[in-house]
Parts: structure tokens; sequence; C-alpha cells
DNA sequence: CTGAAAGCGCTTACAG
DNA sequence: CTGAAAGCGCTTACAG
């Protein structure tokens, strides 16, 4: 079963390869009568002609994918649910997001040049050298909200901080005097954890509120219960926790130790996944808004490829949700 | 900066593109001596020469890469971590591991003619229209464990049987006579929670036990709390959840109606999500595990091209994971 | 209004 | 041991 070329489609209809494509992609600029068209059209439809995208895009150089690389870290709901936005909202300009789960396997390059993508969408941080060799190859690089350093060297670590700094003061705003704060255990995140960890010391300082010690908890009960009486040696009685997660490993741990939350240690994640409403006490976080960082990285494919003006970064991401923990 | 091509590699190493070629894909049957070799491969390094997948897709009719389509449904972390692992089987092929996150914005056609893949594996389930045309393009397609429909038509539906089966295995085994089902209210997990509920059926008319009450459970705490409260009803201690999330809104749900777990009313989830330990109390749930799936997957892609035959399909695939919550 | 022809960059028989 | 040439399927000046 060879496959079906344009030159069938011309050949079948009686007219040449170039109507074809005129036709077949609106080309502008060229009359072609309507009844030329309905021909051509019924033809492709009936042979079940589709383009080969390899031999469109060595003619042109370009195809219509959208590579978005993913970090090392691990993903979690947050990203699915902002690929399948950015999924929906790029395939209404005829573009197809293929996501790659990236991990060192290969070079990032053996990727990006199998695939010729029109632009690649970092949620991972690219190097200075893959982004130059990105950019050589005509494809855009786009960086995002959740990217280490995006544009400038500052502006992740300033959002990332926002995030430490929303925990505090809302513990702070219940009263909470003496803060602890529960880190993850996992290196990977650690772009993330620094920044969020620096944005609740600075807000501690600010308020004046001593500085907060630090227990690294992981996602089990029973670290949960270590980091709880740790925290409990000192006068600490809330806890900001890098996400959800670590959160729940937290909530976890007092209730084994048998300490009442929000009574006795009040609980704040980061994230709102599923599961945090579903908690005992349910959890309070600080969700990020999917849908307007979904947007404003497909505002800024679009804007690359069309060569506009960046979109405007989007503001106030963070939300505050409120629920028993504290 | 125009593109590097194997001609410019040519020129500056005073062979053929042809010699190049030869060369730079260790093509074997030729004999080229080693000093041409080392000045060709020389040229390609310092001019940074990088083959055009386009032009070799079209030439060959193939490409490097797998193009895994995901599903309509919530994927969530199990399947997060099985990509992961795929993709890292794969790579030591040389083979780079494409997801797309399908949500029907456009025809999947559109999308595997774009990618020209070696193989696509379905974590969804194609139609059988769509399976066909891949194949007629030379697309090696495969199924997987989670795919209705993998190879036979009940292979798949025997295995989500077998989740239900277990569930009530366990609870029953725990003493429970009177059995309910929390299902979930997804729409396009019916594909799921048919044959587990199915199962579930089967094992209690198998051991004699009445044929348990079902309630769809949304993942909040409300819609927990309105379950609790029907099944509660009626003679039911023990509930079997379509998955963890459910069984996560169950005990929120419990909790909320002061009803004890497990003494009361025993909860099994299915997944063993991260949130699944450190809940209250600690989910009992049956996991499926990811590495022998993972595996399984990678070794079906291999297998298909190479031409060989079939992996086995991987058994005991289930795991009852025992915690407090039944 | 439509067609013949070039060319994107590669691989591979084929012919030295 | 190496090269000239064809051809994968498409789009697009260019010439009617």
């Amino acid at each position: 079963m060879p496959r079906v070329t344009s030159a069938d489609v011309a050949r079948e209809s009686g007219v040449s390869r170039t109507t074809v494509s005129y036709v077949l992609n609106d080309t502008t600029g060229t009359v072609i009568s309507e009844e030329t068209r309905r021909r051509v059209r019924a033809v492709a439809d009936r042979l079940g002609y589709a383009p080969s995208a390899a031999a469109r895009t060595l003619r042109s150089g370009r195809s219509d994918l959208v590579l978005c690389v993913l970090p090392d870290w691990p993903v979690g709901p947050v990203v699915d649910a902002l690929l399948d936005q950015l999924t929906g909202e790029l395939a209404a300009r005829d573009l197809s997001v293929l996501v790659h789960h990236h991990r060192e396997h290969r070079p990032l390059a053996d990727l990006w040049r199998a695939v010729t993508p029109r632009a690649v969408v970092g949620l991972a941080a690219f190097s200075a050298a893959e982004a130059e060799g990105m950019r050589r190859a005509g494809i855009q690089v786009i960086g995002s909200v959740v990217d280490p350093d995006p544009r400038g060297p500052d502006e992740f670590a300033a959002y990332q901080t926002r995030v430490g700094r929303l925990q505090v003061q809302h513990l702070a705003g219940a009263g909470h005097r003496a803060l602890g704060y529960a880190t993850t255990t996992d290196p990977r995140l650690a772009d993330f954890a620094g920044p969020r960890l620096d944005g609740v010391r600075e807000e501690c300082r600010w308020l004046g509120l001593p500085d907060p010690p630090v227990v690294p908890v992981d996602v089990t009960a029973e670290a949960g219960l270590a980091a709880v009486r740790a925290l409990r040696q000192g006068p600490v009685t809330a806890v900001a926790a890098y996400n959800d997660e670590v959160a729940l490993a937290v909530l976890a741990g007092a209730r084994a130790a048998g300490v009442r939350v929000p009574q006795e240690v009040a609980v704040i994640g980061v994230d709102d996944v599923p599961a945090a409403q579903l908690a005992a006490p349910p959890l309070t976080t600080v969700s990020q808004s999917l849908e307007l960082q979904a947007r404003f990285l497909s505002a800024s494919v679009l804007a690359a490829l069309d060569g506009g003006p960046e979109p405007p970064r989007p503001t106030d991401l963070l939300r505050l949700v409120v629920r028993s923990s504290a």
C-alpha cells in the first residue's frame, strides 16, 4: 500500500500538482475555478490524500509542531493540566503540541533536530548553548513562568519568592509568630525550593518574626512525624510547606504525633492538588493559576511565531485557598 | 546563518556527499580509508553539521521518533512515571519518545502524519480506522496494558476486572459481607470503571455476597459525605473505590459523617498514589506495577520495530498494598 | 486560469 | 576506494 501523493491526486483529477497544491493550501493570489477546486478536493478525499509532513518540512524548513520539554523534576497534576490547556489553545492555531519528558537520556539537540519544531517551550530550563543552537536553527525558544530564568535571571526567583511570602503573610495574619519551614528532599527541586524558602525568610524578617527553622521532609508519614517532632522542640506553631505533598506528609506526621491541626500547629501548602481538599483537616494552600499560565504560554508561542510583541506577564497568578489547616 | 548540509561537509573535506553519508552513518559494506573517515568526521564536528531529519525521513520514510498518545482521561502520577521509564528504555535504542495529550482537539491523523513516527504507543484506545491508517502508513501501532482492546477485545476488560476482584477478595477476607462500590463520575473513565465494577460484582457473586450498591462520587469532601450517608443507609461495612482519589473522597466523607474507618466502614482504593499513604487513616489500595508495564511497553515497541515476536504479557501486575483503611 | 521545472537535504543503487 | 545521479514529496517562482 504505497503512499498517496499529490501527484496521484493531480493525475486522478486531471490537473497539475501545482494546482493541487494551490487548491489544498488555499493559496492566495491564484485564481482557480470553483469547479476545479471542487474536483481536486473530492479526489483528495476519495484517495485519502495526506501531504507528507517530511516533504513539506524539508521544502519550507518549518513544521506545525511545538515541542514542549519537561524538566527533570516530577511534574504532577498541575503541569499535566497546564499541558492540556496549552495543547488546546495551540490546536486552535493548527499547531500540535508534543511533550518530551527530558531526563538527560540523550542530548536535547537530537530531539529538536529530529522534530524540527516551530517552537520549543521549555518548562525545563535550557542552557544558554542549547537555546542558542535552537535559535540558530530558526526555532523559537519560549520560557515559562515556571521556568528558572525565562527572561531575566531574577524573574523566576521573584515569582517563587512570592509564593513563600504569601504563605508567611497568611500564617502571620492568623497570629502565628513562630514559623517553621518543611522543605522537599528532592534535589531536582532545588531551583524552586531555594527561592520559596528565601521568600519565607524575607517575609519573616520584614514582619519582625524569628528566622524559621527548616526541616527536609520526605513524602512519607514517618518523615512527617519526624519533622513535626523536630519542629515542636521549639516554639513553632505554624509550618509552611514546600508544596502540598510535603504539607500532606506534615499533616500525617501531626496526626501520628497527636498534635492537633490547626490548634497546635497550622500547616499551609502550595499547589492545591486534588488531595488537598480531602485531607484531614482540609489543607490551606497557595494555588497558582494554571489557566493564566497556560494562556500566557500559548500567547508567548503565538507572539514568537507571528513576530508580534511579547504578551504581558500575567500578574496575580497566586491565590490563597483557605481551608482548615491554617 | 544558513543550515550546514552534508554538501558543505563534502566540499570542505574534499570528498563527495556519498562518502560523507557513508562515514557519518557507519554504512557497512563500504571500505573507506581510516584517514578519510577521520577527516570527514573532523570537518562535520567543526562545522556543527547535523543531518536534516526532514530530509532523512523523506528519503527513508522513517524517523527515530516514537509517539505516545495519551488518553482523554486524567492521567495522574502513575502514567507520568510510566512515561518517564518508557522514555529511558527507548532512549537506550536511540528512539525519542514524544507524548501527545490527545483531547479531540484535532484529528489524530494530522499528528502522526506530521511526526512520521516509527511507532505509535497508545495509552488511549485507537479506533480501528485510526489504527488501520497508521499501519498502512508503515507505523507500528502498539497498545498497552492500560489500553482497551490491545490485542483481543477481552484482555483489557479482563485485566480491569481483576482489579475489582482483588479489592473484593481483600475486603471479604477481612470478614466483610456487605460491600458497596464508589465509582467515578468522570464519563471519560467509563472504559475503566465498567470492567472494574463488573469484577467487583462477579467476585461478590462468586463469594455468595449480595450485589453491592453503587454510588458515584465526585472528588470532593461533600460528595464523599453524601456517598457515605447513602451507603450507610444499608448494611454496608466496606467500600471499594474506583481509584485512590475517589477513596480519599470517601475517607473525607466518613470523617465528616463521624464514621470510623476501618471499624465502621472499610475503604480500599486503586493506584497507590503518593497521597494514599498520607491519608487518615492510611489507605489500603491495589497498585499496578509501573516498572513491569513500562518494560512491557518498551519491549513491545522494540519487538514491533525489529519484527521480533511479541513479548510475553506481564502477569501479576497487581499488588495489594495493605494499610489501615481496610 | 494552469503547467513544467527547480530545489529543499538526504541516501543509495550504480558505475567507475 | 569514491563519485555522479536519481529520487523521496512537496511548494513556488516562472512562464505561458
